[in-house]
DNA sequence: TTGACGTTTTAATAATTGTTTAATAATTTA
DNA sequence: TAAATTATTAAACAATTATTAAAACGTCAA
């Protein structure tokens, strides 16, 4: 994954609406929500939410299926754990003992 | 950890420059590396790099520690590991089946 | 104590981002 | 076809953020 990715990634969940949807999004599994749903449950405008869920389409967050006169959306779990691999790479030169303290 | 914590802690991430510093030092472990030297090794003003240490601080990510006229930072993996189970809480509902083909 | 070094702060400007309102598009039901 | 439902887009404004240059703050060595 390449930074500017991961960037983008990171910069579409620092916003605490799109870091509920993608939570919301990831507790759903494969099957998703609907956003109509997803904007009830949040208390949030539909055209914020639309704006909201193009951001996180656009980093790949989330994908959206439409069925009938509702779009499903749900969380991209290859690009999440991308993201999440970026962070830690190597971390502590890649030698367990040093950070075992911290979880790392 | 709480929804506003880790979303300034993504925050912080979200700038390519301090993503960079976050993930030097993450290779680093606690030991860390001075301000300067990861100044030069990005290619940054000193000015400039110190308000994204600043920026990082303040989300908890890194830590300073001073040494004579260096200060040395380093990462707080608790933070960042906080961060990354926030992420990832009752994924798929808690079912492992639902997400195994994703990784998640 | 003076000067040099490493880092931070202040102030200013340019660029990006979040929200709202109103209008538009696509799909279903009558 | 017309009306109703679900969702997206466009335009505008307020608020936040990134960067630069200049000045200031600690710390060390002569």
């Amino acid at each position: 994954m390449k930074s500017n990715q991961v960037v983008e990634a990171l910069s579409a969940l620092a916003q605490s609406t799109r870091l509920a949807i993608f939570r919301l999004l990831v507790v759903c599994g494969p099957a998703g929500m609907a956003a109509g749903q997803l904007a009830e449950k949040l208390g949030v405008s539909p055209a914020n939410m639309s704006h909201h869920f193009k951001t996180l389409s656009h980093a790949g967050l989330i994908v959206a299926r439409q069925d009938g006169r509702f779009v499903y959306y749900a969380a991209n779990f290859a690009v999440m754990n991308g993201m999440l691999a970026y962070l830690t790479e190597n971390c502590c030169e890649g030698d367990p003992g040093a950070c075992a303290d911290q979880k790392c």
